[in-house]
RNA sequence: GGCCCCAUCGUCUAGUGGCCUAGGACAUUGCCCUCUCACGGCGAAAACCCGGGUUCGAACCCCGGUGGGGUCACCA
């Protein structure tokens, strides 16, 4: 699953490397065997692509850099960590991970930092090293920190960034399952893959030290390095399924339009100047400056989203609308295909009138709802409220004769016809607008009542306002 | 708790020492448009975390505090 917060750093990526023509590298790190499956690689290359995210170099785009998948590098990793052994740069470290732990809780109760450096094994002979190897003794590699000087991240967003390197243990680079961790495994591939930049979330902040000094052992070139902010829910904890959709298939899901999320996504901390904020992604990549996203965390406002998202819901066709809406209102049961099928014009004629007032798709199923069928269910209470009236009793068989009477089903000849009935009668039109509305569509909100007749046809305009008369006169006679 | 990052309206942000009486957007709200609801238009309310410096002058620079976040694995 592909979190906002991921995506957003995906998108940062991205439009730095589109502002700058550079290349956009999709690397799948799945070292740790037990948690990556083909089927949440598969996920996150459908998301990247369903946002319009895509990638020079990876997965299915080849590149002269490959392979992209770590699982398929491990006898790289394998070759540089020996070279970093046989340097004296790291080490073979026979501690248990039962021993491991008790050191660490050991510091814990003294109120030390629990850093580990080593133990015997740091200094230890090679030839022993060996030696327990050879007897089957299970060990894993460790990176030999340094233990003075500090590390400096030249951060991107930050500035200069300083980790004193006491305060940084000697972290395994080689589990004893012969397989890197993430730390080095990120760092080789940074090199081996030429990656001139490397932008991602913050949580990787306090990372990065520990890569700097595996470059440096290597003797590799650094990449340039930004840590983007991480995106918080409501409550300002790290953004997570409690706080709604999380993942961009959910958003997918809950009628998110894939530009408007990048769109909504992009500004998020960006900093870009909020003059204007709809943009395209390549104005969004022409105008994005890596240094001016912003350093500090910022909180993911549905409701803006949903705004931009109604937006770009209002700029698409209502061709496309309908394209759209068609399996979504074929699902939720409001029309069958065939339907549909006989007459897909009046589908792009509906979402035309409705596109003012849809602000998510899946809010398109319950606004079209009425167009379709004939039965409609009144509420009781309302329709009391609407036809309870006296003057509604009165003149509505009337309105409906006059309607069944019109020469031609259009807009103006609807509307004159309502109108001229209440000028007679010396009334405000919308006396009468309002009890037709709900008896035709069933609610008190609606578009327009004219174009929303005229879309509705007159054989369902009269069907329905009869049957409301049945309704209204039993209503009376109790 | 150690280390690290961050701090302008409720939210996202503009601001880079005088243009700030702090601007925009979403949300809230008043009015207009109007057959309802939206859309749209015009308004309103709403913020520089606190305390010290530096400076003729600080939202902008420095220090401290407070607050929030991240991270402390043979996970990435």
């Amino acid at each position: 699953m592909l979190h906002v917060g991921g995506v957003r750093t995906a998108l940062f990526n991205w439009l730095y490397a589109r502002k700058t023509g550079g290349v956009f590298v999709l690397r799948i790190e799945d070292t740790d065997l037990a948690r990556s499956t083909e089927e949440s690689v598969e996920q996150l290359k459908r998301s990247l692509r369903w946002i319009g995210l895509d990638w020079d170099e990876g997965p299915e785009a080849v590149g002269d850099h490959g392979p992209y998948r770590q699982t398929e590098r491990f006898d790289l990793y394998r070759e540089a960590a020996k070279k970093l052994l046989d340097k004296g740069s790291a080490y073979h470290d026979f501690a248990t991970a039962e021993e491991l732990a008790a050191l660490r809780d050991a510091a814990r109760a003294e109120g030390r930092p629990p850093i580990y450096t080593g133990g015997e094994y740091r200094d230890m002979d090679p030839n022993e090293a060996k030696k327990r190897i050879e007897a089957g003794e299970p060990y894993t590699v460790r990176f030999k920190t340094p233990r003075e000087g500090q590390t400096v991240v030249e951060d991107l967003i930050r500035g200069p960034v300083t980790f004193e390197n006491v305060n940084i243990e000697d972290f395994v680079i080689m589990k004893s399952t012969d397989t890197p961790t993430y730390n080095f495994a990120a760092a080789y591939d940074d090199a081996a893959m030429e990656m001139s930049h490397v932008i991602r979330g913050d949580d990787h902040l306090s990372n990065t030290p520990r890569q700097i000094l595996i470059h440096q052992a290597l003797d590799y070139p650094l990449p340039a390095f930004a840590h983007v902010p991480q995106v918080l829910g409501s409550d300002k904890k790290k953004l997570s399924k409690r706080h709604g959709a999380a993942s961009v298939e959910e958003f997918a899901d809950q009628g998110i339009l894939p530009e408007a999320l990048f769109n909504y996504l992009a500004l998020l901390g960006a900093g870009y100047a909020p003059d204007e904020e709809i943009f395209t992604p390549l104005e969004l990549a022409e105008r994005f400056r890596i240094e001016k996203v912003s350093g500090n965390p910022a909180v993911f406002d549905e409701k803006k989203l949903t705004s931009i998202n109604g937006l770009y819901l209002r700029r698409r066709s209502p061709e496309e609308l309908a394209k759209l809406a068609t399996p979504m209102l074929i699902e939720s049961d409001v029309v069958s295909e065939q339907e549909l099928l006989d007459d897909a014009p009046r589908l792009v004629r509906i979402m035309d009138l409705l596109k003012e007032r849809v602000s998510r798709t899946t809010d398109i199923p319950d606004s079209v709802g009425y167009f379709y069928g004939d039965e409609l269910e009144y509420d009781p209470e309302e329709f009391e409220k609407q036809f309870g009236k006296e003057f509604v009793q009165e003149n509505f068989p009337e309105l409906i004769s006059r309607l069944e009477a019109l020469p031609e089903w259009t807009e103006s000849a609807v509307e004159e016809s309502i109108r001229g009935l209440s000028a007679e009668k010396e009334k405000g039109a919308k006396h009468l607008i309002h009890p037709l509305r709900f008896a035709t569509t069933g609610r008190t909100v609606s578009a327009g009542l004219f174009e929303t007749l005229v879309l509705l046809g007159r054989g369902r305009t009269l069907l329905r306002s009869e049957r409301a008369v049945q309704e209204m006169k039993r209503l009376s006679t109790e």
